[in-house]
Formats: structure tokens, C-alpha cells, sequence
DNA sequence: TCCCAATTTTTTGCATACAAAATTCATTTG
DNA sequence: CAAATGAATTTTGTATGCAAAAAATTGGGA
């Protein structure tokens, strides 16, 4: 054969850029709240306006956009409120996935699980936030996997997609963050224990933790676009 | 004012064809596996390609068909540890919905809920399936509402409508009719005593028991289009 | 008869064209 | 000068056209 150009056919330039613009959300070069006008992004992305509003309305399926009728798609804006509704479901969906993963991960899930683990710690020995960040997300991916339930990997990715671009605006608080890799340390010992019960606490603990740094840092981002308030 | 026209600018084209399609599939008038071949559908609907491809991406999203590379969309159809794996999500959203709900409902929505299961026990008396099933669909989505929580609502709604299309083509097993009408029962009482704990634990049953139910109906069905089985 | 290849037909995927709605901008008027 | 009005422009929404891929059909051979 020759290369994997006949084997990857390449996948359809929908699909290409309904990618493309999530990871243009992820990283807010789109911002919340800003128009997504067809036009500028046909050009952009090279593509004619077909494809580039299929992907849109695969978007706003995701919830990551937001139609309006004859007026296009804005960037979903995520309120106080929007973030803690999103997170009293996804520390639901964290701590069903650590339970069930606890019941089911095998030897191999587990030790991929320890070396990430691992290599998360040396991210957060050299302070390396991108590092720890793709790791941390990589781990909890990886929990998600062992629970051998694609309906909830799923689900969990679907409304994770909302937060993620809220990661991408924060700057770790210390306390938090070591606060954070302690919680890790509990779930590799439940996992390695099989414990469910110790698993889910550790998730809720770790959510609810999650919950207050990000609404920490919103409050300090609003702080900083509104500086009209009284000090 | 006149009729609702001016008022009602009634949905965009590819909003209306895609809950066209959910109708569809959810009655069953677009079989599990089936191929929705664009041409027929857009001349069915009334409507070009375009709004209907739209449409289909949105739906594809949503988890209700399976996009094929230069093949197009077929209708979703689950196998048994599909059916599983959806109603751990399930019944995961549905124990937590019940939970919050305990703790959050308002006096009026307690009223409304009450009411609605009355009505459903007439439904029940007359074992009038399509009525009994719409009544139950809503005493569901009350509770949901009565969490106040829009993103677990749209997430319950998305893996439900996944279930959906099992539904139609149930014929309700009498004791477990009678199973889930008690566990209704509880539910309120659960509710009207604002008990988290109690809620969460009919819920829990309620779903395992449905769960028994429905993979109960696809055995059936299959075998009833298999026959070439050893009696 | 069955299987396989080549051609025709159908279907999907993308680009473009056109209509309707919304936005912008200039002009007018109070 | 501000507000309002109306034309011009932009933008969205839908239909249509065309190319490429897949499916169906036909014809030929073993």
C-alpha cells in the first residue's frame, strides 16, 4: 500500500469544521457572546457556507452555540448560574463514572491510570499549567473509559464541551491547586482499592472543589471587565 | 390583534423539519436502521435539501441517527447493551433529578405533580396505554423541572429521547404496570414529605425495574422476528 | 446458474444563486 | 442636536446546480 492517503479518506468537511470551530471556542478566539457570521467564517476556514452551517447547527445540538432565528449563532455565555447548574451535573456524571469505574477498570485501565498520574505530578512540580491541564483532562478521560459506557462518556464530553472554555481564562490559585492533586491521589488509591464508595466522595469532594475555583475566577474576571464597582 | 401569525413568526425551516424527524423517529414511521434518503424525505417535508440536511446534523448531535461517510444518516438502533448503557445514564439523571427535586419543588409544582398523577391512575383504571404513557411522560418532566436546573433537564431530555422509540412498540406487562404505579406513589409521598433520600431511592428502583421491563419487550421482539429459535 | 466487471443511475456532499430579513447609514424633521 | 424615517448594504435562510461517491443494473463469461 502506499500512504494512508486511500486508507483516511479524509472526514467530511462538516465534520472538519464543526472541529475546527470547537476548538476555536475551546480556545475563545471566539468569544462568548460574539456572532459567528457565516460569511467572514466560510472565508476563514475555506469552506462555502453549506458545510460551515451544518456545523453550526451540530453545535448548537452540543449546546457550545446558541441560534437565533434570522440572526444567526452567538458563542454560548455561560452566567454564574449557567456554571454552577452545569456542574451539579457534571459532578454527577464524575462521581457515577468513578463509582462504576472503581467496579470495572482492569489492571491495564489502572496503570495507564497511576502513570498519568504521575506524570501529572511532575506538571505540577514545574508549575507547567497546559501540561497539568491536558493531563488532568486525559486522566478523568480515561476514569470515563474504564466505566465501558459510551451513553455516559458521552454525555460527560457533551457537557464538559460547555466548561472547557472556561479553563482557558484561569490562572490556578496555589491552594486550590494543591487542594486538586491531593483529591487525585485519593482516586488512584480508590481506584487501586476498587473502593465505589471512597471513589464517588472523592469525585464529589473534587467537583465541588472545581466549582469554587471556577466561580472564584469568573468573579475576578467580572471584577476586572467592570471596574466601576465600589473598592 | 389578529391570529397568532404575526406573533408566532413560526420556526425556521430546519427547526421545524428536524422536530418533524424527531416525530418520526420517535413513532417509529422511520424504523430503527433505516436510511433517510433526502430526496424522498425532502419531498415528504416539502421542503429542499438544505433546511433537511441541517435538520439531520442537529439530529445526529442528539444521538437519534448515526451519520455514514458519503452513505448518509440511519436511524439510530440500539442494541441491548446500548438499551443498558442508556438507562445507567438514565437512571443516574433521573435518582439525581428526583433528589434535587425533594429538595427544591415549590407547593404549586407539588399541586400540579399530585394532579397529574391522578389523572394517570384514570389512565391506569382504564388501561389506557397512550394516556397512561403521556401522563407519565409529564409527572417525569415535572419533576425534572422542579430541580430549576435547565442543563440537567436538556441532558435528561437528550438521553431520553434516545428511549423513546422503544416505547411505541411496548405492550405494558400487567404486574409491572402495577410495579410502577406503586413506585409512583412513592414517588409523591417521597416528594410531598420533601425526602432526598427516600426520592432517590424509588427513582433508583423505578429505573431498574423499567429497565427489566423494556429489555423484556426487545427480547420478545426479537424473537418474534427471529423464529427460526428452538422452542 | 452463479459470479464478476463495466456502465448507468441514484444519492450524497459541496458550492453557488437568489429571496427575505436584519442591520447600517444617511437624511430629514422636530 | 436628537430622534426618526427610509434607502442601501449586509447577513441569514432556502433553493438549485454540479461533481464525486455509492448503489443498482446490465451483460458477459466460467
Amino acid at each position: 500500500m502506499s500512504a494512508d492517503i486511500t486508507s483516511i479518506p479524509r472526514a467530511a468537511l462538516h465534520s472538519q469544521v464543526a472541529q475546527r470551530l470547537r476548538q476555536m471556542l475551546l480556545e475563545n478566539r471566539i468569544a462568548p457572546g460574539a456572532k459567528l457570521n457565516e460569511r467572514e467564517l466560510s472565508e476563514v476556514l475555506n469552506v462555502s457556507r453549506t458545510p460551515l452551517r451544518e456545523a453550526i447547527k451540530m453545535l448548537a445540538s452540543e449546546g457550545l452555540v446558541e441560534l437565533l432565528p434570522n440572526r444567526g449563532a452567538i458563542a454560548v455565555e455561560l452566567s454564574e448560574t449557567d456554571v454552577i447548574n452545569t456542574f451539579e451535573v457534571m459532578a454527577m456524571l464524575e462521581a457515577q463514572s468513578g463509582e462504576l469505574a472503581a467496579q470495572r477498570i482492569t489492571d491495564t485501565e489502572l496503570n495507564e491510570v497511576k502513570a498519568m498520574h504521575f506524570e501529572m505530578l511532575a506538571a505540577y512540580t514545574r508549575r507547567d499549567l497546559p501540561a497539568y491541564y491536558r493531563l488532568n483532562s486525559a486522566i478523568h478521560g480515561a476514569i470515563n473509559a474504564a466505566t465501558k459506557n459510551p451513553v455516559l462518556m458521552s454525555t460527560f464530553n457533551q457537557v464538559n464541551a460547555r466548561l472547557q472554555a472556561l479553563r482557558f481564562q484561569s490562572n490556578q490559585n496555589e491552594e486550590k491547586w494543591r487542594e486538586a492533586v491531593r483529591e487525585h491521589e485519593r482516586m488512584v488509591a480508590a481506584l487501586s482499592a476498587r473502593d465505589p464508595v471512597a471513589m464517588r466522595a472523592v469525585m464529589c469532594e473534587h467537583m465541588a472543589h472545581k466549582l469554587e475555583t471556577v466561580i472564584q475566577q469568573l468573579r475576578n474576571a467580572d471584577a476586572a471587565k467592570h471596574p466601576n464597582k465600589k473598592v
